[in-house]
This record gives C-alpha cells, sequence and structure tokens, in this order.
DNA sequence: TTCTAGACTTGCGTTCACCGGG
DNA sequence: CCCGGTGAACGCAAGTCTAGAA
C-alpha cells in the first residue's frame, strides 16, 4: 500500500522535554536553537512541573498510603545508557523533572540470564536480515550518530525540544501545508472537518507524501519556515510526541487525593506519523512465518498447546508440556512457543500444525472476519466460586466487651479488621459507607451501634496469624496447596474457541468484600456481596453442554449463545447494578491478539492522515463556529497531550476528567502561550503540566474560559460523542483514543531508530527502555512510590559511601606500597595484607567501578519510582515495532518482552525486521 | 437527538514467586 | 538459609466507545 515514506514518517517524535529529553538531550543544544526558531508556537512546556523526582511538589505526597507496594522501581536501564552518554546526562536531566533525569541504568535487568537462554538469539538471525553482526554494527553507528544529534537537541532542551514538540501538530501541520502536496492522498477520506470539508484528505495526501514521511521534525525543518508556529523547529521535536515535549514540565502528580504524589512530567506527544509503505504491505515474515499470526497461533496451541506454558519460561515450557498430562501439554505449548522460538517459526509452525490434535482449526478464520461474529463453536466450564465463608470465632470488641456476631456479621467485620492498615481508615466516607452496609446485616437493635466504639484489633491480629502462618509452612506444603488449587481450577482454565483450545482470563468469580474505589469514589467501603450462580450468565455455542453449577442446589441465571460477543459470562456488579463484570478470553487468545492488532493497524492508518488532521485543526483554531473551534482546540489537546477522551460521569463516580470533561478551573493561562493543566484523570491519578501552545490554542482557551465559573465545563459545546463523530470524518474508525496508541508508538518507533547505536545487548536494551519511558511519561503512566522507597535510597547511599571509604583507603595504601611501605592498619586496628601496587590498582578500579554502577543504578531507581512502564508496553506500543527492532538489532526478544506479553504479542513475532510503524 | 445498556480496553495496586547476597 | 528486592501475575476498578431504545 503506501510506498514507503518511510522515512518521513518517521517521526516525530514528542519528546517531552523532561525527561526523555533530558536524557538525550545533554548536547543538543544546537539543535534546540534551530528548534526554538519556531518559536513559539508550540507548545513547549514550560515548567517542569515534575521535579526531579517525578513528584511533584505538590502532588508528590499524597499517596503514601496506597502504596504499598513492595518493590518500587525496577531499574531498568541504567548503566549502558549512561556509558553512552556520559553522565552527564544526568545531571542535566535531573534538574527537570526527576523521571527524566538518568536514563535508566541499571543493566543488570537487561540481562537478566533467565529467559534468555532458550530463544534469544534467534530472532536476530531470522531476521535474515543479514548478516547480522555486521549489518548491526554498521545500523548501529549509523544510529548513533543520529542518536547523537538528537540527544542534543533533547537535551536540555527540553525546553527548546519541546517547543518543537510542542510546535507540533500545528507547526508542523502548517508547514506541511505550506509544502502542500503530497501525494499522498492516500485514502481518501472524505472528510471534511468541519467547516472544511474535504479539505482533508487532499491535505493529507500532500502531506503524507512529503511529509508525512517523514518524520515531522525533519519535515518541518525541510518546510519550517512555513507556518509561523509551525517552523519551529521541529526537528528533535517532532520525533518525539508532543507530549514529550511539553512535558518539560509537567510534573504529573498524581494526588489522588492527596495522597500521591507524584511527580511526573507530563508530556504530550505529538507525534506525526510516518508512514510507512510497507506497513500496509506488510510483508509476512520472514521465514515461514509468513503464516499470519494467528492462524499460527491457533495451530499452535493446537498442537503444542502450551498454554500452560505460557507461564512457564520458555524453555521450560516445552518440555513441561511434555511432562504434564495432555491437556496442558497440548494447549499451552502452542502459546509458548511462538514466543520461544522466537523468530524462528517455521519449524514450530509445521509442528504444531501437524499436531493439532483435536482442536485444531487452524483453518479459522479469525474472529474478526464474520461480521459481528466472533466464533462458530464456542465449549468452556462456566466459572468457579469462591469457597464459602468459615467463621473464625474471634470476637471483636464493642465498648471494650467482646460481642458475639453471627457468621453473616463476622464475616463483614473480618472485611473490615482486615483492611485495618490502610488507608481507607482515614477516609470518613469509607467508613460511613461500610457501617451503613454493615447495620444492614446486624439488624436495627443489634448491640453495635457505632463505628467509633468497635474495636476490630483481635480479627486483624487473627489475620495476620493466620497470614504469618501461610508464611511460615513449608515449601512443599506450599506446593501441595497449590497443587490442589489448580486440580480444582483446571477445568474452568481452558475454552474451546472455534476448536482451538485457549487459555480464559478470568474464571474466577470476585470473592465479596468491600469496595475498594480509587480517589475520592463516594461508594468506597460498600460490601460489595457475593456472587451466586444466580447472578450469572452464560454465553457458550449451542452444541457446547452446559456448564454443570458448582454449586450444587443451585442454578445460573441464564444460557446464552450469543456468537457476536467474545464474553464466556458476566454477572452483574453488586455496587453498580447498571454495570457488568464479564469472564473474557485471556490475552494470550487468538480472539484478543486479533482485536489488538486491529487496534494498532488503525493507529497506523492514522498516521496517513495525521497530517491533514493538524492542519484542519490549526485552521479551525480560529474558526467562527465555537462549536467547531472546540473541536479544534480538544482535538489538539488530545493529539498533543495524549489526553483521554473524557466521558461524563455520574455523581456516584470519582470526580474525575478527561478532555471533554475539563473543567474552567483544570486549565489555567498563563501569558504569553502556556497552559497550566491540573486536573485529576483516570484512577484519579493527577495530571499537573504546563504546556506552552500556539497562541490561537491559548486564545481559544481564554476565551472558553470567559464568564464561566470554575466548575464550569471548559468545552460546553462538546462531549465524547460529538468529538468522535467528528474524527470519524476525518478517517474511517477514527476515535480520541487513537491518538494516545498512534502517539505512543510512533514515539516508540522513533526512539528505537533514532537512538540505537551499537554496543551490546544491554546496551541496546537500556535504549528501550529508555523509549519505553518517554512513551509512559507521555500517557501520564504513574505508580505510587514504594513505601520502603526512601529507606533503599539511603541504604543504597551507605553502600555507596562506604565503597567510597574503602576506595580512599586503597588510594591511601597504594601511595604507601608505591614507596615501599606497608599499608596503614584498617580502621578497626586489624592489620591489613600486604598488596603490591598492580592488585591494588585493579582493586581500585574495580571499586571505582562499583560505585559508579550504583550511583546510575541509584539514579535510575529515583528517576523512575514513579513511571510506571509497563501499562504503554502491554496497551500502547505496536510489538511489531519491538520485535522488528529485536530482529534488526539481535537482541533476544526476551530481553523485551516477558512470558505474558509473548504469549499475548504471538501475532507479531513473525514480523518483518524492516517494519515501521 | 439523547440516553443507556452493553462490551471491551486500559490501568494501578497487590500478591506471588524467585533470586542473589549476607 | 533467611531476607530484601524485584518482576510477573493477578485482581478488579475505571475508562472508552458503540448501538439501539426512547
Amino acid at each position: 500500500m503506501v510506498d514507503d515514506i518511510d522515512e518521513d514518517d518517521v517521526p516525530l517524535v514528542f519528546k517531552r522535554s523532561n525527561t526523555t529529553s533530558k536524557q538525550n538531550q545533554p548536547t543538543l543544544e544546537a539543535k534546540k536553537s534551530s528548534s526554538q526558531k519556531h518559536g513559539g508556537q508550540t507548545g513547549k512546556l514550560v515548567s517542569d512541573v515534575r521535579t526531579s523526582n517525578g513528584q511533584s511538589s505538590s502532588a508528590q505526597k499524597i499517596k503514601t498510603v496506597p502504596s504499598t507496594k513492595a518493590s518500587p522501581v525496577k531499574s531498568p536501564m541504567s548503566s549502558s545508557k549512561a556509558s553512552t552518554l556520559p553522565r552527564k546526562a544526568s545531571p542535566v536531566r535531573s534538574p527537570v523533572t526527576s523521571t527524566v533525569k538518568s536514563p535508566m541504568t541499571s543493566p543488570k535487568t537487561s540481562i537478566s540470564p533467565g529467559k534468555a537462554s532458550p530463544v534469544k538469539s534467534p530472532l536476530t538471525s531470522l531476521k535474515a536480515s543479514t548478516s547480522s553482526a555486521d549489518q548491526s554494527k554498521n545500523s548501529s553507528q549509523q544510529n548513533a550518530a543520529t542518536v547523537v544529534k538528537e540527544e542534543k537537541r533533547s537535551t536540555n532542551a527540553d525546553d527548546s525540544e519541546d517547543s518543537e514538540d510542542d510546535k507540533p501538530l500545528s507547526a508542523r501541520l502548517s508547514a506541511g501545508l505550506t509544502k502542500g502536496n503530497s501525494n499522498h492522498a492516500n485514502k481518501g477520506l472524505s472528510t471534511s472537518i468541519e467547516g472544511s470539508p474535504s479539505v482533508i484528505k487532499p491535505k493529507i495526501a500532500k502531506y503524507e507524501d512529503s511529509d508525512d514521511e517523514k518524520p515531522l521534525s525533519s519535515k518541518f525543518q525541510a518546510k519550517s519556515n512555513a507556518g509561523p508556529s509551525t517552523s519551529k523547529s521541529y526537528e528533535s521535536d517532532k520525533d518525539k510526541p508532543l507530549a514529550s515535549r511539553f512535558n518539560q514540565n509537567g510534573s504529573i502528580n498524581r494526588d489522588n487525593q492527596l495522597k500521591k504524589s507524584s511527580m511526573m512530567s507530563s508530556k504530550r506527544p505529538p507525534g506525526e506519523a510516518k508512514s510507512s509503505s510497507q506497513s500496509l504491505v506488510k510483508k509476512p515474515k520472514l521465514s515461514d512465518a509468513s503464516t499470519p499470526s494467528y492462524s499460527k497461533q491457533a495451530s499452535v496451541k493446537a498442537e503444542t498447546k502450551t498454554d500452560d506454558d505460557d507461564h512457564v519460561p520458555i524453555s521450560q515450557r516445552i518440555k513441561k508440556s511434555a511432562t504434564s498430562g495432555s491437556k496442558t501439554s497440548s494447549a499451552q505449548q502452542k502459546v509458548a512457543k511462538p514466543v520461544s522460538s522466537s523468530f524462528k517459526q517455521t519449524s514450530k509452525k509445521s509442528k504444531k500444525v501437524i499436531k493439532k490434535s483435536k482442536y485444531s482449526k487452524s483453518s479459522k478464520v479469525l474472529p474478526s472476519s464474520g461480521e459481528g461474529q466472533k466464533w462458530t463453536t464456542l465449549v468452556h466450564n462456566g466459572v468457579i466460586f469462591p469457597p464459602p465463608y468459615k467463621p473464625h470465632g474471634v470476637k471483636m470488641l464493642y465498648k471494650g466487651q467482646p460481642v458475639v456476631l453471627m457468621p453473616e456479621q463476622e464475616e463483614v467485620a473480618t472485611m473490615f479488621a482486615v483492611m485495618l492498615d490502610t488507608d481507607y481508615m482515614s477516609k470518613p466516607k469509607f467508613k460511613e459507607n461500610f457501617m451503613t452496609d454493615w447495620k444492614k446485616i446486624l439488624g436495627k437493635n443489634h448491640v453495635i451501634q457505632k463505628l467509633e466504639d468497635c474495636d476490630f484489633t483481635p480479627i486483624y491480629e487473627w489475620h495476620q496469624r493466620e497470614k504469618e502462618k501461610k508464611k511460615q509452612m513449608s515449601s512443599e506444603e506450599k506446593k501441595a496447596l497449590k497443587e490442589e488449587k489448580l486440580k480444582l481450577e483446571e477445568k474452568y482454565m481452558w475454552a474451546i474457541v472455534d476448536g482451538v483450545k485457549e487459555k480464559v482470563g478470568n474464571f474466577r468469580v470476585e470473592p465479596p468484600g468491600l469496595f475498594r474505589g480509587r480517589g475520592e469514589h463516594p461508594k468506597m467501603g460498600k460490601l460489595k456481596k457475593r456472587i451466586r450462580p444466580k447472578d450469572i450468565t452464560i454465553n457458550i455455542g449451542k452444541a457446547a453442554p452446559i456448564p454443570e453449577c458448582p454449586i450444587p442446589g443451585e442454578s445460573w441465571k441464564e444460557i446464552r449463545h450469543d456468537n457476536t460477543v467474545t464474553w464466556l459470562a458476566f454477572w452483574n456488579d453488586p455496587i453498580n447494578p447498571k454495570e457488568f463484570k464479564y469472564v473474557f478470553l485471556a490475552a494470550s487468545s487468538a480472539l484478543k491478539g486479533q482485536s489488538d492488532k486491529e487496534k494498532y493497524e488503525k493507529a497506523r492508518l492514522l498516521k496517513d492522515y495525521i497530517h491533514g488532521i493538524r492542519e484542519a485543526y490549526t485552521k479551525n483554531f480560529v474558526s467562527k463556529d465555537p462549536t467547531k473551534r472546540q473541536i479544534a482546540v480538544a482535538t489538539y489537546l488530545i493529539d498533543k497531550l495524549a489526553l483521554r477522551a473524557g466521558n461524563e460521569k455520574d455523581d456516584d463516580e470519582a470526580d474525575t476528567v478527561g478532555c471533554c470533561t475539563l473543567k474552567v478551573e483544570n486549565v489555567e493561562p498563563k501569558p504569553p502561550n502556556v497552559l497550566k493543566f491540573d486536573f485529576l484523570g483516570k484512577d484519579s491519578i493527577r495530571y499537573h503540566n504546563e504546556v506552552e501552545v500556539e497562541i490561537p490554542v491559548f486564545k481559544a482557551i481564554q476565551q472558553f474560559r470567559s464568564g464561566k465559573k470554575g466548575c464550569d465545563d471548559l468545552f460546553d459545546e462538546l462531549d465524547t460523542s460529538k468529538l468522535n463523530a467528528h474524527l470519524k470524518e476525518l478517517m474511517p474508525g477514527l476515535t480520541a483514543k487513537v491518538f494516545r496508541t498512534y502517539n505512543a508508538s510512533i514515539t516508540l518507533d522513533d526512539m528505537l531508530s533514532k537512538e540505537t547505536k551499537g554496543g551490546d545487548v544491554a546496551e541496546k536494551v537500556v535504549v528501550y527502555q529508555h523509549a519505553n519511558k518517554e512513551v509512559a511519561i507521555i500517557c501520564n503512566h504513574q505508580r505510587s512510590v514504594s513505601k520502603s522507597h526512601s529507606a533503599q535510597m539511603l541504604r543504597l547511599d551507605e553502600k555507596i559511601d562506604e565503597l567510597k571509604g574503602a576506595l580512599e583507603e586503597l588510594k591511601t595504601d597504594l601511595s604507601r606500597a608505591k614507596k615501599g611501605k606497608p599499608p596503614l592498619k584498617s580502621a578497626d586496628g586489624k592489620p591489613k595484607r600486604n598488596m603490591n601496587p598492580e592488585a591494588l590498582e585493579r582493586k581500585i578500579a574495580q571499586t571505582t567501578g562499583k560505585i559508579e554502577k550504583m550511583e546510575r543504578d541509584k539514579e535510575t531507581k529515583e528517576d523512575l519510582k514513579t513511571v510506571a512502564l509497563g501499562t504503554s508496553k502491554i496497551n500502547y506500543l505496536d510489538p511489531r515495532i519491538t520485535v522488528a527492532w529485536c530482529k534488526r538489532h539481535e537482541v533476544p526478544i526476551e530481553k523485551i518482552f516477558n512470558k505474558s506479553l509473548l504469549a499475548k504479542f504471538a501475532w507479531s513475532m513473525d514480523v518483518d525486521p524492516s517494519f515501521r510503524f
């Protein structure tokens, strides 16, 4: 399809200034400057909100509570990178936001032994690319060069970068426009944007050609002059998503109400797309791979069916399967294999096919194919229920006196007691809701009337003892328990969809408990009642046997045979009966994989339209039609800052917002052209960022705010359905969330291509993690700081100081040794062994290296303490970008994807090494 | 056109399992 | 052999978006 314009497409990366950019940027000033030219138009981020750590000031701390998580950050990257960029980088970055600061560090991770073994190399080889080594080297080198440049730009530049980035779209667009022409035309959508109808398409076409293909930045440059804003230096920016550029300041913090604080900066992305023609075309895989992914999977599964294996390490899986018995083996293997083989595939495939055994249906067409029809035959065993409540008989106290409770009453009291050490205890709403529901069970005349007079500690302590007991069990006992559980659940773990055995996602019915809403949820603490068979609707193939109800004497609510949906069962949410809880297939299933692939294809399609879309909304910033103006500005924010759409919410939900539901008080204009965003988004995660925007956007926001109160809607003419209806006119199937996927993936693709230089696998992994982090920042994916984070940092400091002390001592010894004197006694007065100067020098070098590594690790840890890398990897980054990059650079895919991801992305494993998003 | 039921994706926190170091 | 630290797996809350009814 498209031609390849790859280059173009590339990227724009948006970097958000801070983070990433920082890192890279170290040097970049030069570039910046260029970029800066643009000037202001774009939005750069102004401030950096994030503090270095990421926490933003305000927000920062708030969260404490929740976090319990043990391990805070992992440190992904590190060393290598560092190496590359001199450490300096770090310093630089740090300033701004923490996040950004240091790139990653810890090499170790990357290398990790574990999985690697099996597959690793294969990939590379497969790629065929050519001789690997050499090629890679070359490429790497090349990259390096490029990289360097970039870095420079970015570096500090955050701002500058940002600016460019900021400029982003608009700028780009404009530029593009100016250029005009591109050919592209691609698709022709018909769209007209609001006012300007058809415009888009045409434009698009044009851009694409030239511009699109190239990264924005490049485009810009070329054009640069063109638009006002635009011109700015896109270069750097372009690449990065707008967001990134913006971020600079941004710190995002989650505040969750109070607690969390995190700060990351925000970022936003702008990105552009590149088009790649190929992509469309995509070639199938190298080797045999040709088989469509799905088909593969299917086949695979059938044969091997490794499903289980998924869990198991790749290498092991195979064995296991063998060992394990029947079904598992068969089913499981499949999944796993793809992975392991990394790219080999061929062989596998063949094998798989062969086996298939009972289920195979390789042929099956993918689900989506049929209109609306998701499957033809569906067999499964229903769901499993949690065990009934076992009364413990421990008495809580009321006004100091033990109280006897009926089992149902005790059950609810225990739910509360178990949460005594959580933050929820400091939330009045939680206690109030709990008490209201508990009282219903206690009855009106129960002695227990007020929560304040209750003392749940006896139950809490009993629970702690039980936990401790469990922990103390011997490993054999634990293993036995586990096996017993597995035996019980096995039959529920699998479904057979069109003849293929697939894993079921969540076959366990949720146990009763107290609702743990995030943020200031009005329903927190309410009793989530026990779900019974009569609450559950089962969906299954007509020919399949109806699952037996696991609870004797009870029966399912309803049996359906609807093949236009993918759920196997559902029940109404006890907290909000209007909503449902579904049982779906696992992420590794073909059904999910297919829809995942479609999601990324749609995002890639946006690449071909993005120029025109940006151009159109830029034009509409000054539209006379207020609705059009709001749509234009909202689209700009979604594109540049990666904001979510923002559906309307009910009063009985936490008060969070997205783009369409932003309130006047959430966006503060700071002349001349900076917008300060501060609001709680999904999961009550704070989005706090200051961004430079184009003047028309700034003016439009000021106008939208005028005459309104702080709590009024900023976009009073808009809602998500209007916005999406408009987006659909621009590109088939386009919705607000596609921009997030697009910007995330294009950023990864761009950063990987620019920053992958030579180096060993560990260094390349660091590059990947760096890119991953950038995306996480753009999408504002945060995590709370682990409770033990500060203690861990202190411990690291101590170790570093200790090493430094040892280093000094070694140096003293060395100078004495050179003079032929014996070493001084150690601090504790003991004499030390007499070492020769060479040995001492070796030891000094060793210690120095250790210190440097620890410092890098520490920096990375601090840097990532509030950034969650997993969410973007699972949901926003097209796995084909990663797989192709691994093949091109001979990085074992297992270094990047864990077992779950390998299974989930089985459909992408045979991508051509030349694939670009 | 608006509202709402319905279906599915996204996302953070917790728990689990494992691993290397003392 | 215990233990802290960690990544993976799990759990479930909270979004997005569509389609059809009102």
